[in-house]
RNA sequence: GGGGAUUUAGCUCAGGGGAUAGAGCAACUGCCUUCUAAGCAGUGGGUCGGGGGUUCGAUUCCCUCAAUCCCCGCCA
């Protein structure tokens, strides 16, 4: 079950860009300027350890490139902050070729307007010294990550559920890789447990080989439900006799745990199939691990947890015979079961061997679990007891909401599910449909292509464009919209720009001093934030921040298109000087994209 | 009962101690002989859930109440 194809990474991480260099040299000036008294450390006595010379954005209504709101220095320099901003404006110097071109005092703020001579030439020398390395960083150089993502229950569908871990985690992945980290993905397939017990009765009471052979989710998941609705039927489930299905069912995973080999086999099997029809939808969506360690994988290796845990007293046997650790006193009321009191074993010690497991085997400096809010009680007291057996390595869940549908909560075992494969051929159908309308003209390989593309970009995006936490109602138009703040409207700006440069046909050079109109320098302006949104989204574990950027350049992108021709600028340097721009922005939007997992398309 | 999350335009969501709170969808008005209309420009639409507090400044931080969702020992 493990393979790598993975882990190599090309990227070369880079730093210091032309914003941060821009910043930096206005930082000191204004520090400068504030006079000889004013120091950072005398001012963090006052103000707080946080406070910073910090620059911003102002909002678009406002003038000027970055501000810098001088509140709180009024209380130290004890001025107005009018008077301190007016006097950093009439003080701080202006240097011939620098990165100012002037200041302003607007109500209180410093408000700073770049020179857009230098800052043209500093961002373009950054795009062509970096290439597609542009954005990357060394923040991760020689750090390692555990990522924990996707990890759907082995014979059940892959559900529209499914789909949040996968592309929220393999999007993390990709943000993790372009800041330097070594990455690991690991599928922590859901494989083992009661579950499979109830599977392995279901199968030998009602199964059959030939139409599980056919459509093998779909009959396994039947039987699933099947069990389900007749142990109902059966006794009572609460009461003091167990309903002797799920007896029945323990027994079974009981053997399974022995190895017996029967129960072994038929479990393969069904690990096997769900296998094929997983790793279809991991090759549509793009999406690969270097390991995919079950559940299973860590059966034999929750005795050492348990004897882990008792030797160092920090679990306490019950009356009962179950093993549990109390947490009240680490501000966490719910004690964490460890084993039950028929000696088997539970989630949460599968999940700690598997802590352990990583943390040996990779020795990892992060361990990221991308998994849904439901479980936020399951990881914490996990992370808790890890902490208490004296390991130190940092392990964060990155939760995310539920997706729920309209008649309610999602439920295997009631049947109620949308198949994600179902999604991703409506997607598609729907995109073949608006291409045979628009594009006639294009081969129908071409077509097929793009309807991929674009299906799965929109589906995608619209899972990432947000921030996780938020649950999510399913909705069929909302997936499948290709209109909007979506990837297809994304595509498209690119495949527009492919389009000019390809019309073109010229050697691009560029004149960063001809490109002085505001619709060139607002977007010039926002590519040159890339890199600090890779590390933003990266340290919140938020792609939703990459892909809340992308609309924002997309949008200034058309502002800019709509206004400044490019084929028929007046003048060849001005021409390709917007060329290099247009290439520019083509190239962050690719990046971009491939951070979120989603392709681009030089036509559609 | 205890814990956590969420609440911003009719709908779906960004934003987040600072300047006049932003997008998309839906509605309405224009724009395809001019770099691809999966697009662009414009109009209308808001007591940022209620109430307190901290602050020079709160939609943003704290407390409280309400609504919705999730979790709370023998499922995963």
């Amino acid at each position: 079950m493990e393979k790598n194809t993975n882990s190599q990474s090309t990227i070369q991480p880079v730093e210091n860009y032309a914003i941060e260099r821009a910043k930096q040299n206005i930082r000191d000036k204004i520090i400068t300027g504030l006079g000889k008294d004013f120091t950072i450390e005398k001012a963090r006595k006052v103000l707080g350890e946080n406070f910073d010379i910090e620059l911003r954005i102002p909002p678009p209504n406002i003038e000027g490139h970055l501000s810098f709101p001088c509140f709180p220095l009024a209380k130290i320099l004890r001025k107005s902050p009018m008077i301190i901003a007016k006097e950093l404006a009439d003080t701080i110097p202006i240097e011939k070729d620098g990165y100012i071109d002037h200041l302003k005092e607007v109500k209180g703020f410093l408000n700073i307007f770049l020179n857009r001579e230098r800052f043209n030439r500093e961002i373009f020398m950054d795009f062509e010294k970096y290439g597609d390395d542009y954005g990357n960083s060394m923040e991760g150089k020689g750090k390692t990550v555990v990522i924990d993502l996707s990890s759907p229950n082995v014979a059940k569908p892959f559900s529209v559920g499914n789909v949040r871990s996968t592309t929220i985690g393999d999007s993390i992945s990709r943000i993790y890789k372009a800041l330097g980290w070594n990455v690991i993905n690991d599928n922590h397939l859901g494989d083992w447990g009661t579950q499979f017990g109830k599977l392995l009765y279901a199968y030998e009471v009602w199964g059959d080989n030939e139409k599980i052979g056919k459509d093998p989710i779909n009959e396994l998941l039947k039987l699933y439900v099947r069990f389900h609705n007749e142990m109902e039927g059966k006794g009572s489930d609460d009461g003091e006799s167990e309903n002797p299905m799920l007896t029945e069912a323990r027994k079974r995973f009981k053997l399974l745990e022995d190895k017996d080999p029967e129960m072994t086999r038929i479990w393969s099997w069904f690990v096997d199939l769900s296998m094929r029809e997983f790793n279809k939808i991991y090759d549509r969506l793009d999406v690969k691990f270097d390991y995919n360690f079950g559940e299973s994988f860590y059966s034999d290796k929750t005795d050492e947890v348990i004897d882990l845990l008792e030797e160092s007293g920090i679990a306490t046997r019950e009356e009962d015979g179950s093993l549990v650790v109390p947490l009240d006193k680490e501000g966490i009321s719910t004690p964490a079961l460890i084993q039950k009191k028929d000696g088997a074993t539970l989630y949460a010690t599968r999940e700690l061997a598997t802590i352990i497991y990583r943390i040996r085997r990779f020795q990892p400096d992060l361990i990221i679990y991308v998994v849904g809010s439901e479980q936020k009680l399951h990881f914490n007291q996990c992370f808790k007891v890890m902490e208490m057996l004296g390991f130190k390595t940092r392990c964060a869940h990155v939760d995310f909401g539920l997706v729920s549908l309209k008649e309610g909560k999602m439920s295997a075992r009631k049947g109620r599910v949308v198949f994600f494969d179902r999604v991703m051929a409506e997607g598609f159908q729907k995109a073949l449909e608006i291409l045979k309308e628009k594009r006639p003209d294009l081969p129908e390989e071409e077509k097929i292509e793009i309807a991929r593309v674009v299906s799965v970009g929109a589906i995608k995006f619209n899972d990432l464009a947000q921030n996780r936490v938020k649950n999510v109602v399913f909705d069929w138009d909302n997936m499948l919209s290709f209109e909007g703040d979506t990837a297809p409207y994304l595509q498209y700006s690119y495949a527009r720009v492919q389009s000019i440069l390809r019309k073109a046909d010229v050697e691009i050079e560029i004149y960063p001093e001809l490109l002085k109109e505001n619709e060139e320098f607002d977007l010039i302006r926002k590519l040159s934030r890339f890199p600090e949104t890779i590390k933003e989204a990266g340290n919140n574990f938020a792609p939703h921040i990459i892909a809340q950027y992308l609309l924002e350049i997309a949008r200034a992108f058309s502002v800019f298109y709509g206004k400044i021709p490019v084929l028929k600028a007046p003048g060849k340097k001005l021409m390709m000087s917007r060329l290099a721009l247009i290439r520019a922005y083509a190239d962050v939007i690719k990046r971009s994209l491939s951070l979120l997992g989603i392709d681009t398309l030089s036509r559609m």
